[in-house]
RNA sequence: AGGGAAGUAGCGCAGUCCGGUAGCGCACCUGGUUUGGGACCAGGGGGUCGCAGGUUCGAACCCUGUCUUCCCUACCA
């Protein structure tokens, strides 16, 4: 048992605020409701942006920079998304600051330099962006246009929680025009497919794909598809979203082309994004209570090394042997580090390098060395084995796979074997109240109804999923008729 | 926003009731011994007690104001 972590079952959300400050990944700032990302929090991050990434140049994007402010007219030009960020928007008034003349050495705002007009810090940027392709497309020739941005924005947010809400975080945001809704739609699906790929893939967390109901919608949006995963407590939490934004912000923007007969229509539109909140779901769908189990295809570190030495004899011939093993890792392009430092004992070490969620530890001592074999210990299961020298490499590179495979099974089982099928009132609200997870219940289709569980119950409707069999049933609050079951859970 | 709690060393806390040289554990620094699951010994450094006023010979402690953080409720496309 950990020192320093408080264990899962003693509260949840200390053990989550555990493993990130303790594991390094972030720290709390000086300012409320803003993180500083650490440096291994944020090799983290690089490792999934560099990933996602390449897929979304793989599949026809470009990146590009738009400003962090918007003009307030701009702003609220797409109404119903502005209604919906409104509340949480952090707005530039003034553009100087001016010595204090009753109070030396303080700054006040300098009333003189008030703005014209107020400038929105981004929320999310399709005002700015839409504004933007608005004077580049004039015919369908210039479509699609297709790019991605990697940008922080701002949600003034009542309730922070490291990487899960904060007032800025990091993000990708697509957003693309297309000259027809066939091809929009399509844009929107196949990049909800590179997330649930990137995720599970990747990350090895199993997701649900599917629709948000009306609700749920991103404000704007003709449709939201959605990746939903499910953490250790049973609670959802949205992994990603692709919209659909039909034709609402060419509209709101005035953004027309002429198609090949000549005839002028508005330009079709999607947005799609993933944010650092997934280190958020990656941390709490793995971890346990000695700290971080993180992924090999995306941990910072795959393999560490720790030596177990008496003198200076024995030192030098583990050097030796770990120079040719990193040798070896590295040319497989494995990441490896070899911790020798003289100021730890090895105890220490080990507790350390399992709090951060290295996958694979290697111990290499004098009396393994003798018979030729190291100490491999897996993150994942907590187990050791003694592995032979001979063809180490090889090995590890397989362990690693094993390693992912492995996560990703577990969480598979976690998740499957906690969506219920649930078919009265009074069963959906024990099942949530005493066994957590995801229900899949039938619901009448209704905004009203799904406000009205909502309020009960403090479940959402997570999302409608892709592949859903159709069925008669009967909601599970009204008894009205229904088609489908959808799945219902606490969110995050 | 309403209710509750807390601000003292990098972290976790005691001291406040009853005013009188600012303490403990961890961490840190130096030296040594150690090294197969968070080492040990010895020595050492570090604080305008959240901030501003007030009472007092004297305030971490009492009084007033103020700021911040955390928890519960509310809010959270």
């Amino acid at each position: 048992m950990s020192k320093e972590i408080t264990a899962r079952a003693e509260d949840y959300s200390k053990w989550y605020n555990d493993l990130i400050i303790k594991g390094e990944l972030a720290d709390y700032s000086a300012v409320r409701g803003c993180m500083v990302i650490k440096p291994y929090g944020f090799a983290l991050w690089e490792n999934m942006r560099d990933v996602l990434d390449k897929r979304f140049k793989e599949t026809g994007h470009v990146n590009a920079y738009f400003p962090l402010f918007v003009p307030k007219s701009l702003f609220e030009a797409e109404e119903k998304n502005a209604e919906g960020f409104a509340k949480e928007c952090a707005v530039v008034t003034h553009y100087r600051l001016k010595t204090d003349p009753d109070n030396k050495g303080k700054l006040i705002v300098d009333p003189e330099a008030k703005l014209e007009e107020e400038l929105v810090v981004r929320p999310t940027s399709e005002a700015i962006i839409w504004n933007t392709y608005k004077n580049w497309i004039q015919s369908y020739r210039d479509l699609p246009i297709l790019i991605n941005q990697w940008a922080n924005v701002v949600r003034w947010e009542m309730r922070t929680r490291l990487f899960l809400r904060t007032a800025e975080f990091l993000w990708q945001e697509g957003h693309t025009a297309h000259a027809t809704k066939e091809e929009a739609l399509e844009e929107t699906v196949k990049m909800l497919n590179v997330y649930a790929e990137f995720v599970e893939h990747y990350m090895a967390l199993p997701v649900i794909k599917g629709v948000k109901s009306a609700n749920e919608r991103f404000a704007g949006a003709e449709d939201t598809y959605c990746i939903e995963a499910m953490m250790q407590d049973g609670k959802a939490l949205q992994a990603g979203t692709s919209h659909f934004l039909g034709q609402n912000f060419a509209k709101a923007f005035d953004v027309k082309f002429s198609d090949k007969s000549n005839n002028l229509d508005y330009v079709w539109a999607t947005s799609w994004g993933v944010s650092t909140r997934l280190i958020g779901a990656l941390v709490m769908a793995h971890s346990d209570d000695e700290g971080l189990i993180l992924p090999p295809r995306i941990a910072p570190l795959q393999v560490v090394i720790v030596p177990i030495y008496k003198g200076d004899d024995q030192k030098a011939m583990i050097d030796e042997k770990v120079d040719e093993l990193m040798k070896q890792l590295k040319a497989k392009g494995i990441r490896v580090k070899y911790d020798d430092n003289d100021q730890t004992r090895p105890g220490w070490k080990f507790a350390e390098y399992e709090k951060k969620g290295v996958p694979v530890r290697i111990t290499m001592g004098a009396r393994d060395l003798e018979n030729n074999i190291v100490e491999v210990a897996r993150r994942d299961e907590r187990t050791k084995e003694n592995y032979n020298l001979d063809g180490l490499a090889d090995k590890l590179e397989t362990l690693l796979e094993d390693i992912q495979q492995n996560m990703f099974l577990r969480a598979q089982n976690f998740r499957d074997s906690n969506i219920r099928r649930v078919d009265t009132w009074e069963e959906f609200l024990s099942t949530l109240d005493n066994q957590s997870g995801f229900i899949s219940a039938h619901w009448d289709g209704t905004p009203e109804t799904e406000e009205q569980i909502k309020e009960l119950s403090k479940a959402t409707i997570r999302c409608i999923p892709l592949d859903n069999p159709q069925e008669e049933g009967k909601c599970i609050l009204t008894g009205k008729p229904s088609t489908q079951r959808v799945l219902f859970a606490r969110a995050y």
